[in-house]
DNA sequence: TTACAAGTTCAAGTGAACTTGAAGTCAAGG
DNA sequence: CCTTGACTTCAAGTTCACTTGAACTTGTAA
């Protein structure tokens, strides 16, 4: 077991395509070390870094996002577990929202368009005050999203 | 009120641009009638109709996919409530998927990465068979799905 | 009559997250 | 010596879900 690992076990224990490791990289989510020549060597942290981001993307933030985060470690120490688990801490409430969201969804579902009330101006009234998670190119003003302003 | 709605009347209803509702025109998502000089004019069922992309996408349903679901309304007839809830049928399974997928990305986030313990091959051990509800492009075989075939 | 608002088509652009392809370097094995 | 495999860079391509822009028609209002 080396202390460093090339791009291909890392891709191979993580899941990751190298390709993805390298865009990762220029987006400066993970960072490598070239020694002899020009080959990346990762630390073995890098694993648990790259946890990281796939657990957040399924969670659904954006690689920009998830640079934020990341920017709060440490810069240049190891990260503790301490550290990680601020980190994680704020995405459990996005999780919580999410889910949140789609009982919501779950609940419109049956009693907006199952049923013959479907209104959308009355289904957007029917549940005030919730921002979606996300909002995405594209149409969103129901399900809790405001019209546009004015 | 009138029988047949002007696009720019769905959209306003609806909250989705006058250029997405062409676009899903496009792809078979909904149709208009042309009658005067071609401009498009839309049954008010429209708007549930639409309501039901926006739904399903909120859900995570691709664009393909909402149309294979809303293929399987009668084609000549107009959809009844029980038509409607047959299909969100399936959607609630979907949503519960997610959510399930959802309470374990967050049981993983304080187990396997807040604490010191992150190891992604017993990471991917301990939450066997479960598939993730989409995959996407990208990085994806912790998390539920399967490492690439042999 | 002129202006405008709302509609039309069609092609091309956008952003996110990667992937693919071409062309090259390097070390080890046969 | 030659091939193979693993790596490198860089530019361009891909998919999804739309949006934007250019050029045009039509109907109503001033």
């Amino acid at each position: 077991m080396a202390e460093l690992l090339t791009i291909g076990e890392v891709s191979r224990r993580s899941g990751v395509a190298s390709s993805a490791l390298r865009f990762y990289e220029e987006r400066g989510l993970i960072r490598s070390e070239r020694e002899g020549r020009g080959q990346r060597h990762y630390p073995r942290e890098v694993l648990r870094r790259i946890a990281f981001i796939v657990f957040a993307q399924r969670i659904g933030l954006s690689l920009d996002e998830i640079g934020d985060e990341l920017s709060k470690l440490p810069p240049h120490r190891a990260p503790t577990g301490r550290d990680w688990s601020r980190l994680s801490g704020t995405w459990t409430a996005r999780i919580d929202e999410r889910v949140a969201e789609l009982e919501r969804l779950r609940a419109g579902l049956t009693q907006c368009i199952g049923c013959g009330c479907l209104s959308l101006e009355r289904c957007q009234l029917s549940n005030p005050g919730d921002r979606a998670a996300r909002l995405g190119p594209g149409p969103r003003y129901w399900i809790g999203d405001r019209p546009p302003k004015k």
